[in-house]
DNA sequence: GAGATACTTGAATTAAATTCATATAGGTAT
DNA sequence: ATACCTATATGAATTTAATTCAAGTATCTC
């Protein structure tokens, strides 16, 4: 008989088009994946994937299994959000900090969902960037950071979100366009595009750039489509995550190549007070905003 | 984390009220439930169930996953049903014999939700009373009998659906009205009002009142609502089967007694050709009508 | 206050899911 | 071709989880 687990399998599968990737992400083995999908095949009768050199593809009959998981899955968390709401008061407040510029392009689906469920929660975004976050949080002006990940102090604490991959970003016939991947040396005395924060904020000058010792130039934008501008017209070079890259690739705008033999990652935690973060409503927010980020950034890793 | 099958049990439970009931309707121990009540309350936090001295009374909090299941289970049998329609031909012919009046009640509601999920199918209801539907199977003339037990021949098969009481039925200010069960004595000369179908097809005269050699008078009427009219105006006594009477009873209209120390009980069984009980269509109106029944008829035992 | 009727509980058991280790299969680069 | 990389599949061993068994408690009824 089916169970949610099934479901909740097939929807890690559809998301990442791997077993093994979805096994990882919903922590467990690929061959505990692969004796699932099998049952389930058996059970019905019929085959629910296609099985590619790449991957799975789902079948007309794992479709429409896997519309079945989208929607009882949504039932589940939608019953479980009002549990909560029985069990505890659920109005507060929620002032969150963006450390990093990219955030805006998926935070802002993630919390018109998050004020659907939680209308009595006042969420407000607290704009620009802050050098010390950590103090906005214990000074009481900000309640929740979203990052790098944070010292954590005693009153403080710090919830993984996912990782993701920082690609180097090219004009389409740049140079380099037919390498694998890029160095740091490729980079040098080049023009770096970037948001306008400080240096050590940027993880390709920090952790790649600035460790080399490669000589390079510097200049800012405040949108991500004005440094895509700037680099499809051969005013310099970009280091930016792939989920937002996307589009840009398939419309053969700019290219991405990923940066070192590994690749250059970032990881995102939610910081704030403990209090906070044991409510539900913020456990709600991070809950939405796993799942959002899960069904649609492609490339990323859950944390 | 919550299962399809800790939902199930909770339709179950609201459907018999009783965890005991509810096991045994889902083939577990009570003890089964109990644990699975218990790990679902500790999981969320709350109290799912208030426990009374006659059974379980939902809690808000159980009533909002109760909605759930609903939902949920509503969806899979959805997808289910869509997943058989992948798998194989989904258009048919289906023409019902009813061996039973009482049939009608709860075989309308769902020949309509039917009709629904298999619009290609041909549903006819074959009217009337029939003394040999065997034949109307073997000859071709029929799909599908709804009534007692057959005796199954080689191409033909029968499945059980679920086992009722039948009551016997006094007008409110009978003499007997203080009995708590009524014997077969009971029922001398008095006058007993039926369908108008031969007497070995009338429950309460084939196992009680014949073996008894209960001398006794009969008057038939067509339909229930006849019956119950006669049995109010003292014109005699009937035996129904008791989810038909729930309603008149609470109306104080007629009183309803159980017959016999154990009470009197019949099976019901749907058969037809063992081709057409295989087919996806035939084994979802079972499903249908179970599900339904177990919903709506207070009082029988699923089989 | 004995007997029903219902749920609870802890330990023992059973069943099921998962892991581990390895096999198989399809591509791709050399 | 052959090695090699990336996938999924498979069988047996293991682990985990659910269920049953056997008492136990509580409440109501006569």
């Amino acid at each position: 008989m089916i169970e949610l687990r099934h479901l909740r399998s097939l929807i890690a599968i559809a998301e990442t088009g791997k077993l093994a990737a979805a096994a990882e992400r919903i922590y467990l083995t690929q061959s505990a994946l692969s004796h699932q999908v099998k049952l389930l095949e058996k059970h019905y009768g019929i085959a629910l994937f296609e099985r590619t050199s790449t991957g799975l593809r789902f079948t007309p009959g794992g479709t429409r299994l896997l519309r079945l998981a989208h929607q009882a899955i949504t039932l589940v968390a939608d019953a479980e959000r009002d549990l909560l709401r029985l069990k505890e008061d659920h109005s507060g407040e929620l002032r969150i900090v963006l450390e990093c510029h990219t955030c805006f392009d998926w935070l802002m689906p993630v919390l018109d969902e998050f004020r659907q469920a939680w209308p009595e929660v006042e969420v407000d975004l607290v704009a620009g960037f802050h050098s010390a976050p950590l103090m906005l949080l214990e000074k009481g002006k900000a309640d929740l950071v979203i990052g790098s990940k944070l010292p954590t102090s005693r009153a403080v604490s710090s919830q993984a979100l996912f990782r993701f991959e920082i690609l180097g970003v090219l004009p389409i016939d740049h140079a380099l366009r037919a390498r694998r991947t890029l160095e740091a040396g490729d980079f040098a005395n080049q023009t770096l595009i970037t948001y306008p924060v400080p240096e050590d904020r940027i993880d390709m000058i920090r952790e790649v750039l600035k460790p080399a010792g490669v000589p390079f130039k510097r200049r800012t934008a405040e949108l991500t489509i004005a440094i895509l501008q700037l680099v499809a017209s051969k005013r310099g070079l970009a280091a930016l995550p792939n989920w937002g890259l996307k589009n840009y690739i398939e419309q053969d705008y700019i290219i991405a190549k990923r940066i070192g033999r590994s690749g250059l990652w970032s990881d995102l935690y939610a910081t704030g007070a403990k209090a906070l973060m044991k409510r539900p409503f913020a456990q709600d927010l991070l809950r939405i905003t796993r799942e959002q980020c899960a069904a649609n950034l492609d490339g990323i890793k859950l944390l």
